[in-house]
DNA sequence: ATCCTCCATGGAAACCTTTCCATGGAAAGC
DNA sequence: GCTTTCCATGGAAAGGTTTCCATGGAGGAT
């Protein structure tokens, strides 16, 4: 392997001091033309690659970023993340991921060691009370971004969907198709996503005098199975709901699947509606509509305003918009025969009802 | 935010050495009982961190390993940086996250990267010739793992998914179902696994006395919107393919689309099977069969491979089985009416064939 | 021609830790 | 009781870079 080639190599080879040597690698003004050339040939012809420990040792800049989300393999975080990781490395940063998995102890064990790798800057998508490291973080003056999801008495700036509306406009949607009992598979309450679209649920449920039945809300963690077994719970009550509102992709997974074991036809008995967009989401049987979200717009919010605060700016919070896609899950569309069912349409917010009657929840078997 | 505390105020407050204080801190057993306690309560006491770089420059380990994949978004990369990362977190390693979004440029970048940050080794998911820094990381001896895929001429452990005896699998069960023009979406020539994956289709097809048209061959780029363009074309071709295995999932999504809009049913007009296996492929339209492959065991035995390779050992390639799982894509079942219609059944090298017959290519539109 | 200014340069300190070496003291062995 | 061994400790060097400070030379202004 040989000894690796340092700045002095390059100074020496380069007859010049090491001083200069750094003041021309890191592109100071300070420095001949003529340097510079012999400087850039000497480190050119050595191979030499700055020690970005020793850099940074020096600087107090890292030129890298944490990046906690709860679990790349939710497509929504994936989104995020790969968003965040490519404006990041547009700015001259690396990312170190960090997958929480939900857990405010593996949340703690990351924010310890960004603490540890002194990162320039932390985007979280926080999880719990923010208690313990958390508090370390503003504490120690690390610049904190937090995205998707926020902390109660945290003042950091936010990139969050517009959890209020989007859940409106899909209880609007359902309410507007006739459904008056309305389910709901939320997140946990120690999540802002899981209490702030519960919250807006309740509202919207009230405001458009629907059945404000508390059995019909159940909370699960945001995963895949959790999404089942909440199905499975609200579809067991006495008068089980005639629609359902999801709060992210992984539960709907979840959902459907027990749904589907239930013999329950989404759609048809059920009209389902989820939180995320994700491009397969459409290829399911049946198509899901879905409150969407920009998570590549979020996570390239979320570089935007850390880089903001790294800069010593303190820049405003970001409120990105959602969208209400409706597909057949909640359009009611024959299943099959029908070719190109429904145009999946965009944004409608008042989009023509396609039948306002109210749709009992038929157990029958037959096709209608 | 105060000057960042250091091992010397640590030292100071204990009352030792640097020397002491340091030794206490990273464990070494020359220490008294007497200075451990005095040190670990000053450290505690003054809230100190260690400082990374300066601990890395000096003893040049940074425990940090970069994972460079094509992109985080596939679900299959995710599920192996979840799980490479949650190993690597394990054993006291933080995770460089790089999508280098299959181009070798980026890639290159992200090399330079790990290079410049000087990471203690590399898992990367390859892409191209492996010409540029590819070389640069094996000549500077960075330790290197590749999962997923290979590159020819690499004297590199590696883990990937035995994807010749996938893709036989696959194509002796679309065989079983009589189809003889057997229609092929791969990747890039330029990806170990698109060549090796086309490489075992072509053989496959013949030892099974297939037709092998060319024209029933595209290659795609993994990802979704090349799926659709190849779909399109093959379903073009004079006489079009009446099944279709596709290398990847994104792809096969792409290629749902495409089938769909054209009117093409699936499992009933055209049989479909799939790489990678992705929880919700089972709850798509139909629900897809799939050449699964294992991708957290993949990241978590590439991050085991690569310690070992840290540790100075050689360790052996592994490559990992496939599995078919039919569902109802290619099983022809009828798609609605039946309850629990196929039992997804799971390795199925010597299944019972449902129905040997040659089924032709029926454009009738009535249901079987 | 002289003085001043400016600027590129060299040298050295600083960043924070680990690790090597020497030292001193205590325990152990004769 | 004296020597040997061992071991915890302190001090200092080293790791590679940036940055500060001083210096010297060149060019411009008077």
């Amino acid at each position: 392997m040989g000894r690796t080639v340092t700045i002095r190599d390059v100074a020496a080879l380069a007859q010049v001091s090491v001083g200069t040597a750094s003041r021309v690698l890191s592109g100071s003004p300070a420095t001949s033309a003529a340097a510079r050339e012999r400087v850039t040939a000497a480190a050119r012809r050595l191979g030499y690659r700055p020690n970005a420990q020793a850099r940074s040792l020096r600087s107090t800049r890292t030129h890298t970023i944490g990046l906690l989300v709860s679990d790349v393999r939710n497509p929504f975080f994936a989104d995020v993340a790969h968003a965040a990781e490519q404006a990041a490395l547009a700015a001259g940063y690396v990312t170190l991921l960090a997958n929480a998995n939900e857990d405010t102890r593996q949340q703690d064990t990351y924010l310890e060691t960004f603490l540890f790798q002194r990162v320039d800057g932390v985007i979280a998508a926080p999880q719990g009370a923010g208690g313990g490291d958390l508090a370390s973080l503003v504490e120690r003056g690390v610049p904190l971004v937090f995205v998707d999801r926020t902390v109660e008495g945290f003042e950091v700036p936010s990139v969050t969907a517009d959890n209020d509306s989007g859940t409106r406009e899909a209880v609007a949607h359902l309410a507007r198709r006739g459904h008056t009992r309305i389910g709901y598979i939320g997140g946990p309450t120690s999540i802002s996503t899981g209490r702030l679209r519960a919250d807006a649920f309740v509202r919207a449920i009230a405001e458009h005098g629907l059945d404000p039945d508390p059995a019909l809300i159940a909370h699960g963690d945001f995963m895949s199975a959790s999404g089942g077994r909440c199905a499975d719970a609200l579809m067991s009550v006495p008068r089980p709901p005639t629609a359902l509102l999801i709060a992210d992709s992984p539960m709907a997974i979840g959902a459907l699947t027990a749904l589907r074991r239930r013999r329950v036809r989404i759609g048809t008995d059920v009209d389902l509606v989820a939180f995320d967009d994700v491009e397969w989401l459409s290829e399911l049987d049946p198509p899901l509509s879905v409150v969407a979200q920009d998570a590549a717009a979020m996570g390239r919010a979320a570089v935007r305003l850390l880089f903001d605060v790294i800069g010593g700016r303190t820049p405003e919070s970001v409120v990105l918009p959602t969208r209400l896609i409706v597909r057949r899950s909640s359009s009611g569309a024959a299943p099959e025969p029908a070719p190109e069912p429904v145009p999946a349409q965009g944004p409608a917010p008042a989009a023509p009802a396609p039948a306002p009657a109210p749709k009992p929840p038929s157990p029958s078997k037959g096709r209608p």
